[in-house]
DNA sequence: CTGAAAGCGCTTACAG
DNA sequence: CTGAAAGCGCTTACAG
């Protein structure tokens, strides 16, 4: 059986397919009665509209894009990505707007595909992620006029409207938190430091020393793996004078750094306290359980998500901070032995 | 400034623009000069195809779909779609296909997401995932003629094509190996027991126990939490004739056994043993580091892509299985003590 | 090898 | 409130 068309159904309620077009698109033009028995019929035939159709004529794609540019080694180990999509999905599957996904290798692949994307009229508007520093995507986007969204912020955003968390204040109460412990001497082990977000907690993390009159902290930085994680972890560790305290980026370097502890015959929290970032399963289920920083991922991206169709509605959409993450004490964490 | 379509490649090259599309469609009917001067033209121009008129004149959408069916709370913790999308991606994105994806409650929202797809033809097909016992979704899609590749089998795919590991023989090799460590009482944590790799894997491990003229495994159900893999391993662990070997569905479950084995004073591995499914970064990092049964995911949505671009390109697809996952020694499985 | 034309299924001014 | 028609940008028989 072939699909019904919209001249299918107005053969059917005997009148033009201009009308049930606006009947079907609930515009004026039409009477109510008319446009009941239009819709009863559509239903009774199960029409579908053709989204070929409707684009041609200039209708919207109802679909957004996300790309993510990590390697794929990468990749299987953050949580917070699907996290991010399920919150994305939970707002855009209520408004039946379709969600595109691309994994590429780098920033030039990801604008290529922005530009065939638009260009092919596959996409409304995007979310970008992984806001970098001097971020080359900001100013292509903008030229495009391609709708977006930048999860990141509060700088470098152009004139693109984002929503970021404040990872600031988080570090900033992270460090207060230790320090009320007895610790002086904290470290940081940071993720890629391409990443605006990497420099926005490594700032705040001197800030929060300098405000302590607290020495410099000393931050390693990493790609993010539990490798990279456990090296740094030695690094510092391996010091005369050793830090008593080490914040995480991730939870899977946090893991990494039992490990190493472990290794080295040095006990969390009774010689090392330990802080990650992104509360996770994996945070409580090791041992001990990890003090973490928890952000609500799912709900970041349903907000990152609403802002879009917001701006794809035509609404003006300012920029947003969204909550700020918690810190939530565990088992990871003590007060310092007095020497 | 307005995008270029054929009509104006065509005013430039002083053809028609059928000859246009024949020419960028790598069609006959026009002469190899006549081709390269519009194709330089449409270079020079920037154009890009119109997807809509191309989707309107019966060409491909170029898309493929993947529905994930799971709550949100659970998918966070999921290694596997991240990493099965990196692969799946590393084939779509090579042909230009895009990838449409949506996360839903249950099959019922799955199945009616997959209606809409097809009837408004935004994908050429889909890729399935989390094949379950007696699926609903198999019958719909063999009558709604939507190609489908099934990620699970050989039983219960109907006259689909599907790809699978083969996890019965890995679950024999885990069982081969630890009756060789002298382990007799061997225990099983297993995930949902709609999906059928619970059920295979489960059978497996039965079979392998039988084999060994061992005394039936005990099998816990989960959800694949980490809570319900520790409550699991506490019921198996509480008991007089407690195992001496646990084989986990996941990883996440895996690490969340060894608190409790810590939490009860029960070393591992010397007086537990700890298989865990999926190996991933997670199981390297904790310690005891975990004795993992490994697959290679990125490759299985490799394939899977793989097959399903083939069967839309015509050519037919038998259902295969896939390289067969392998048992990775770590330091969670260790030679029984001799009582 | 090339041109002119119809058609895909919608939307939307334009007349009545 | 409704109908007839043009148009979106392609593809593809059908003539030459």
């Amino acid at each position: 059986m072939k699909r019904p068309t919209i001249g299918d159904i107005a053969a059917r309620a005997g009148v033009s397919k201009g009308a049930v077009s606006y009947a079907l698109n609930n515009q004026p033009g039409v009477s109510e009665a008319t446009r009941q028995r239009i819709l009863t019929i559509a239903d009774q035939i199960g029409w579908q509209p053709n989204r070929a159709a409707k684009a041609l004529s200039g209708a919207r794609a109802d679909a957004v894009g996300l790309i993510i540019a990590r390697p794929a080694r990468v990749l299987g180990l953050e949580q917070f990505f699907m996290a991010f999509i399920s919150g994305l999905e939970a707002e855009l599957s209520a408004r039946q707007v379709a969600l595109m996904l691309q994994v590429v290798h780098d920033h030039d692949e990801e604008i290529a595909a922005y530009k065939r994307w638009w260009a092919e009229h596959r996409v409304d508007g995007v979310i970008v992620v992984d806001l970098h520093i001097d971020d080359i995507r900001v100013p292509v986007l903008e030229q495009l006029g391609l709708p977006s969204i930048i999860v990141g912020g509060p700088d470098g955003l152009g004139s693109l409207a984002g929503v970021w968390a404040d990872d600031a204040s988080a570090v900033s109460s992270a460090v207060d938190y230790l320090v009320a412990l007895g610790h002086r001497r904290i470290a940081g082990v940071a993720g890629l430091p391409s990443l605006q977000h990497t420099r926005i907690r490594t700032v705040a993390l001197q800030a929060a020393m300098k405000r302590h009159k607290l020495p410099r902290a000393q931050v390693i930085e990493t790609d993010y793996t539990g490798e990279q994680g456990a090296s740094a972890t030695r690094a510092l560790l391996s010091q005369p004078d050793r830090p008593s305290a080490i914040i995480y980026d991730n939870d899977v370097m946090a893991v990494a750094a039992l490990g190493v502890a472990h290794e080295m015959g040095i006990d969390v929290p009774r010689d090392l306290s330990i802080v990650a970032w992104d509360d996770s399963p994996l945070s409580q289920l090791v041992r001990p359980a990890l003090t973490a920083l928890a952000r609500d991922i799912p709900a970041y991206g349903a907000h990152a998500a609403a802002m879009l169709l917001a701006q794809l509605d035509g609404r003006t959409v300012e920029p947003m901070q969204d909550v700020a993450p918690r810190l939530i004490a565990r088992a990871s964490t003590a007060r310092v032995r007095t020497a």
